[in-house]
DNA sequence: TAAGATAGTGGGTAATAGTGGGGAATTTTC
DNA sequence: GAAAATTCCCCACTATTACCCACTATCTTA
């Protein structure tokens, strides 16, 4: 039952709590290699969600992040944008990170929450939002939708 | 939780102390390697904030500066311009490091103040300045912006 | 199907972080 | 050289956080 190492999929559902914490599926924090120290990084994703990285896929971003220059102000701009809403957490005894409440407005998470495994990272989502999300999604671009599926072969 | 060193990311909201000192969030304290000595260099940022550097990272524009020859025009002036307002500042029992009256007015700081980590350097912003550069970058090139986050961000 | 093990949820408490201010030491000014 | 101002170091209070424990639900295995 071993599957790829730091690779996510299935979605759960689960709770967050009044402190801001949710669990990590224990399935996901079992196919993390240890060079990952327990820990991952929260930030806001490009749709209404949180994306949570495991922390080593985070340090790719970083040192492409430290790669661009301080002259430029597209890149200033970029670099703050992306680096101001990622913190780190380590997961506690429980199996749980904290999602600062910024995110959490971010995301308009409540209480029930839907843990999405999205490959490489993992999406946060307010179950109504992705509800909404998807059927938009799929209303709007059947198109691309079409190119990708002649580009990746399930 | 140890990310890398000297490395910064997330936003916090502190206050400005009538004696122009500003904490430095406990976090990126700990990211700090040891030959930084707890010394930060306050300078002028290119947008209207303060720059915060750890000291080992200011070396590094420091040295650039000996080699001004080897480099192009606008990184000259660009390490000029940030060089001559430079001063250091080591930390105290607390944390917090003090901020010069002309940085203080040049970046319109007032009480309450927002720590932005981006990556190499720490930024301190008047969050009422921070919020309308933010919308004036994100209209201006929205094209470099996607261009930079297909590239960098996954 | 019973019993042990594992997973998820909630909450209390000790430790840490942030804020404000006092007073000694040092520098500046007249 | 004395007074004033500034800087630096320390202490104290409060809010927040991280850590720990306990309970329940679910899954596994015999």
């Amino acid at each position: 039952m071993t599957l790829s190492p730091n690779t996510f999929t299935g979605e759960y559902s689960y709770s967050l709590d009044s402190k801001g914490r949710v669990n990590i599926p224990a399935r996901y924090r079992q196919v993390l290699s240890n060079d990952n120290k327990n820990t991952f990084i929260a930030t806001r994703g490009q749709d209404a969600c949180v994306w949570v990285y495991p922390m080593i896929e985070w340090k790719k971003i970083e040192s492409e992040l430290r790669k661009l220059s301080s002259v430029s102000g597209t890149h200033r701009t970029f670099i703050r944008q992306i680096s101001r809403s990622a913190s780190p957490s380590t997961y506690d005894k429980q199996g749980r990170i904290k999602i600062n409440p910024s995110l959490i407005s971010y995301a308009g998470l409540e209480k029930e929450v839907l843990i999405v495994g999205v490959v490489k990272k993992i999406e946060i989502w307010n179950p109504e939002i992705l509800k909404l999300v998807d059927k938009k999604n799929m209303e709007l671009d059947p198109n691309e939708f079409n190119e990708l599926s002649t580009k990746i072969v399930i």
